[in-house]
DNA sequence: TCAACATATGAATACTTGTTCATATGTTTT
DNA sequence: AAAACATATGAACAAGTATTCATATGTTGA
């Protein structure tokens, strides 16, 4: 008798053919989902995540953030590093104090998805 | 001559304790934010963001998530793993097969946000 | 220009984590 | 019951990372 006609030639177990080409031509490019994760990457640490709390309702120097948070000075400011490159804060300079805020609403909204996600 | 009067005894620098203590009066419980930090450190892999995505549209059993993103069964097996942690993701049983798929609309959300950050 | 202040940065270390390899568990078919 | 299939899991290693310590940069006032 025939064995049962296999139309993914070689491959063993059923077939994935049709749902592996929907995804594949649906799948954003490799760099962004690079860059994506690297986004969410910066929201992974629990000191960054309080720094952009703190960060929620108003602008604060770098000696308040340490302050509050209880950090040291240079454990804050290499966070802040990151989270500007990561383009979620900004920062004006008054003498020698330096203030940070939040740079836009995704940051507030992505926070909130997640707390909600949590609370569930 | 009097020195200037330290309100925040024995500290230097300029005084934040208004700033600190509201700071710290609205910042949500310290476990919150170690479990927030840690849904968002799923989302801090691109291959958990390309298995997210590639679910984004319909369920997928293992073995086409496996094909589809040409990771190993192994890998892929290990970070489903960590998504169901995060209740990021859910299954059910069809004979030897077990579809995934996506657990809720803060997935969704939160990965559109992402993207939307990114792409400003 | 010098001292004090505010913030930033580089290097080193301790810790975390994603993948691979080998194997285990669970399911269906013969 | 055994074999084939689908998925899960444990251990180990390589790669990444948050903090600390020491120091540098930039700003203001004397």
């Amino acid at each position: 008798m025939e064995e049962e006609l296999e139309l993914w030639e070689g491959e063993k177990g059923h077939d994935h053919t049709a749902a592996v080409a929907k995804v594949r031509s649906r799948l954003p490019d490799d760099g962004i989902l690079y860059d994506l994760a690297d986004l969410f990457r910066i929201f992974a640490d629990s000191s960054r995540i309080k720094i952009l709390y703190a960060l929620y309702e108003s602008e604060l120097c770098v000696g308040a953030i340490t302050q509050a948070l209880g950090m040291t000075q240079s454990a804050v400011s290499h966070q802040l590093r990151a989270l500007r490159g990561a383009k979620l804060v900004k920062y004006r300079r008054e003498g020698k104090t330096i203030f940070y805020s939040l740079a836009d609403d995704h940051v507030v909204t992505i926070l909130a998805q997640g707390m909600e996600h949590i609370e569930e």
